[in-house]
RNA sequence: GGGAGCUUAGCUCAGCUGGUUCAGAGCAUCUGCCUUACAAGCAGAGGGUCGGGGGUUCGAAUCCCUCAGCUCCCACCA
């Protein structure tokens, strides 16, 4: 039998996904006899694809939940997509347009019968995707934000925070996508630098023929929506026009001249014009003062008969005729270059217009502050915990959220008017009509639905109940089913910094809501896929790798742990394909670990000195490994995890331990290290197995015959064990003599072929006591002998922990370089025992360092004589 | 404008409540090796005054001040 020297990924993946598959080790229910480990998906984007993004996420998940299951716990992973109204919508806008179709041609129904197939034939793709990665999620549960019970749900939500006074309809300043023709949350504005001009207007004063205020304005064009000019009350320059009035250039209307210290007297004239209805700002500062709200624009961002002027022209077009006329009139006393920051629509790229619009809208001071408090007080742990301070700034200025979104995807919402505009809140239509009759003691023949529908993070908010119950929102009695009860509050939420806000802190707040209890425990905040440069990974820069082509040239085990070695939480990952390789030489390490078992024979003959304390030490090299692990996992250090387990695997099993109990070639190995040697790689594998799935699932099988249900998925993970610490001392100090030998090889050229002889001078302390035959094997000696003085034939030789070692070495070493080298040792010893003497002569050093720290200081002043001593005496042996 | 954070080897980062895991890891680099598990490998080596300056202390990468540079979040001054 012959085993490539190659691990070969893609068989080995498919074969053992399908198997897990089949066994059913994917799917949970809940156990009342083990403790539920459970987390939720962030369900990605139906309209997605999977980037390296979802890459760092999942895999985390991944391992975060094999690692649960293998603990014995219950561990659950749901997953599950977002229907993501805009992002959504604007694909399947984009689809009819191709094909010649265009929205506003069709019904609604229509549009939405669109939405359905687009969502029907693309929506999966993401999550077929994810099993290539290998996650683990129980497709059973898989679960979707327009499924029937949770748009129920949703609907149901909007009602109740309706009823209990937390969603009302206001008037409000909404950030308005002109060609979308939609309100736009916050932070689906990006804003940018934009050059533009700031221009000088002068109104007449009121009354008079020649006098002038001037204000400074980038937008011109909504002078006719002025409703006052404001100044500071302390600025000395504007004293004289307090309670008078200034006309509007072009139109002739007067507005008063108000004064409100918001004013900067040092922009522009110290003058601001005053425009309510198209400036946040504004806005305030006109309810502040009680003026009138003037809206001079369209929905499509052109003017309206209010503008009197320019009536159906663009904003920016009438931008530029407005600035001509006002100059032709005298009115625009200068125009400056001015950079601004511009809000553009994240959808459209059209720039944002603040418009006055009725939407509906959470409130959000009281309902937040559950949620506020409890991650204050770590019952929800942000991981990094810096977050913390990003999310108390946030929950403390936190504003009303807009949940409204004039789109057609998504959960319409409940509202039902009549043809004055008055409304009431509703599941249908019928219902609707009888809370028409008690609202307004009459009835109504019919009532037309809002037509919006809302924002998607108002259904994403629900994911950690309504995966599991959808009908609790519907009863604010209810206890929810068994699922929910068992499986909430999740375990840990892995996902993206950016959404801390959207989407996490929501969720808490829901969660508070609804269950009294926190969604999660844990959020494992993650940082963002760069590239190499530095740069977020992006189409246009197309510097994204295809993850599916990884996965198909590296296997999903190298892009895991490809992945996750520079991937500390919170931190942002720098991407670069040397990673990934690195992952896949670690699973060829690993397969050649197993080639080389695999390849002995086992007789029953007694097992070698050196391969007893082999047994021995890597045991407690495990141990303490796995304690380590521990301590890392608690922490969610999972870089740190991984590159534990690598060097566990590369370093110390593979590089020590198998070269310590190797037979010679062509001979058996004892019974004993054999078998020794399985169960150790068998508890390498179990520990490996949640970063590197597929490969341990391989070797776990291939290690030995094994029934179908014995897959080292469901393993039993190995917990820590108490290790014996003076056997890893003793490692130690074996390891550096081992390499102190090797090194002199490599600087005498001696090949390691060529066996040599060792002399050691022990002192008091033995240095290593069993590790001898360990050491006689891997540095190639023929003997190794004790003496009481330093011999006097020519030898290299080296100092550890002051016991002085010689390797004999008459005629193959340059004396003049070894001359030098044991001054350059010297000098540097000398100057290190002068630095510690300085030290110890301190009395103040002496009085206020604790006992120990001078014990220290005393044992490198012993030490450091010794080794002088030692290389003095080499230096003589030389001549 | 408000807030948070970062600066340690060529790169990416660990270094918790000042003192033996204090100057570390992985990668990269250099040297020598196709040694019968693995060249996607083996063995070995070099490399940092812990951003600059000042202070506290017997002692500072670690605490304080200050300067410089970078990053992110929030707000969106006409």
């Amino acid at each position: 039998m012959s085993i490539s020297t190659k691990y070969n990924p893609s068989d080995v993946e498919e074969k053992w996904y399908s198997h897990w598959m089949s066994k059913g080790f994917f799917n949970s229910k809940p156990n009342p006899d083990k403790e539920p480990f459970c987390i939720v998906i962030p369900p990605p984007n139906v309209t997605g694809v999977l980037h390296m993004g979802h890459m760092l996420n999942n895999t985390i998940q991944d391992i975060l939940i094999r690692r649960a299951r293998m603990m014995g716990k219950e561990a659950c992973w749901v997953p599950g997509t977002d229907h993501a109204s805009i992002a959504t919508e604007a694909k399947v806008v984009a689809m009819l347009r191709e094909r010649g179709i265009k929205k506003s041609d069709l019904s609604r129904d229509e549009f939405l019968k669109y939405a359905w197939e687009w969502k029907e034939k693309y929506g999966g793709i993401i999550l077929e995707q994810l099993k290539k990665l290998g996650a683990s999620c129980d497709w059973n549960r898989t679960k979707f934000t327009m499924d029937p019970d949770y748009y129920e749900a949703v609907i149901d939500v909007f009602i109740d925070l309706h009823n209990k006074g937390y969603i009302y309809r206001g008037l409000r300043m909404v950030n308005w996508d002109p060609a979308g023709k939609t309100a736009l949350a916050d932070d689906e504005v990006i804003y940018k630098d934009v050059q533009s001009k700031l221009y000088y207007v002068r109104y007449q004063i009121e009354g008079s023929t020649d006098e002038y205020i001037t204000i400074a304005t980038v937008r011109p064009e909504t002078i006719m929506a002025d409703s006052a000019i404001c100044i500071n009350p302390a600025d000395e320059r504007y004293k004289h026009l307090k309670g008078k009035r200034a006309i509007i250039p072009l139109i002739n209307r007067a507005i008063p001249i108000i004064e409100d210290e918001y004013v900067a007297v040092d922009f522009g004239t110290g003058c601001l014009k005053v425009t309510p209805a198209h400036d946040m700002n504004d806005y305030e500062l006109g309810r502040k003062h009680k003026l009138e709200v003037i809206d001079i624009l369209n929905e499509d961002g052109t003017l309206n008969e209010k503008a009197i002027v320019f009536v159906g022209e663009d904003r920016f077009i009438a931008r530029k005729k407005i600035a001509k006329e006002l100059e032709q009139k005298g009115n625009l006393v200068k125009v400056e270059e001015y950079s601004s920051n511009v809000g553009f629509s994240e959808r459209t790229d059209a720039v944002i217009e603040p418009r006055l619009s009725l939407q509906w809208f959470v409130k959000m001071d009281t309902i937040t502050q559950p949620a506020h408090k409890h991650v204050m007080d770590d019952t929800i742990q942000l991981i990094p915990a810096k977050f913390k301070n990003t999310y108390n700034h946030w929950m403390s200025n936190v504003r009303d959220w807009c949940i409204s979104r004039q789109l057609w995807w998504g959960h319409r919402i409940p509202a039902w008017y009549d043809n004055k505009g008055n409304y009431v809140v509703a599941k249908t239509l019928n219902e609707a009509l009888t809370v028409y009759q008690t609202k307004f003691g009459k009835s109504i023949e019919n009532l037309t639905q809002d037509p919006d529908v809302m924002d998607t993070w108002f259904s994403s908010w629900l994911w950690p109940m309504a995966v599991f119950d959808a009908t609790i929102f519907k009863d604010s009695s209810s206890k929810g089913n068994a699922d929910l009860n068992y499986y909430y509050p999740t375990n840990d939420l892995v996902t993206a910094p950016e959404i801390l806000f959207f989407w996490v802190a929501r969720m808490a707040i829901a969660g508070y809501e609804y269950r009294k209890e926190p969604p999660f425990k844990n959020v494992y905040l993650t940082g963002i896929v760069r590239d190499k440069l530095g740069r977020k990974m992006s189409k246009s820069l197309g510097n994204s790798p295809d993850p599916l082509d990884l996965i198909k040239q590296y296997g999903a085990d190298a892009i895991r742990t490809g992945m996750l070695f520079s991937a500390p939480a919170g931190n942002d990952l720098l991407y670069d394909e040397k990673l990934v390789e690195q992952g896949r030489n670690f699973a060829n390490k690993i397969w050649n670990a197993f080639r080389l078992v695999k390849g002995w024979t086992n007789e029953s003959i007694p097992a070698p000195e050196e391969n007893k304390v082999a047994i021995d030490w890597f045991q407690s090299r495990l141990d303490q490994s796995v304690a380590e692990l521990e301590d890392h996992f608690s922490k969610f250090r999972i870089s740190d995890a991984l590159l534990t387990t690598y060097k566990l695997i590369w370093d110390d099993f593979c590089s020590w331990y198998l070269e310590m109990i190797k037979p010679e070639f062509g001979k058996p190995i004892d019974e004993l290290t054999y078998q020794r040697t399985i169960e150790l790689f068998e508890t390498l594998l179990k520990v490996l197995h949640p970063f590197m799935p597929f490969i341990t699932e391989e070797l776990w099988h291939e290690l030995k015959e094994r029934a179908d249900n014995d897959c080292i998925i469901v393993a039993a993970l190995p917990l820590s064990a108490p290790y014996r610490n003076d056997i890893l001392i003793e490692a130690g100090a074996a390891f550096q003599i081992v390499t102190e030998i090797r090194n002199t090889r490599n600087t005498k050229g001696i090949s390691p072929k060529e066996a040599l002889k060792l002399l050691v001078k022990e002192n008091s302390t033995k240095l290593v006591d069993g590790f001898w035959p360990v050491i006689k094997k891997l540095a190639n000696l023929s003997s190794v002998d004790f003496v009481n003085e330093n011999p006097s034939f020519s030898c290299s030789s080296f100092v550890i922990k002051s016991t002085e070692i010689f390797v004999p070495l008459e005629g193959k070493m340059d004396l003049e370089k070894e001359r030098e080298a044991i001054l350059k040792d010297l000098d540097y010893h000398k100057g290190f025992l002068i630095s510690v003497d300085k030290k110890l002569s301190n009395e103040k050093f002496v009085a206020g360092a604790p006992p120990q720290v001078i014990e220290n200081e005393r044992r490198k002043k012993t030490d450091a004589e010794a080794k002088i001593k030692a290389l003095e005496e080499s230096l003589r042996n030389l001549n």
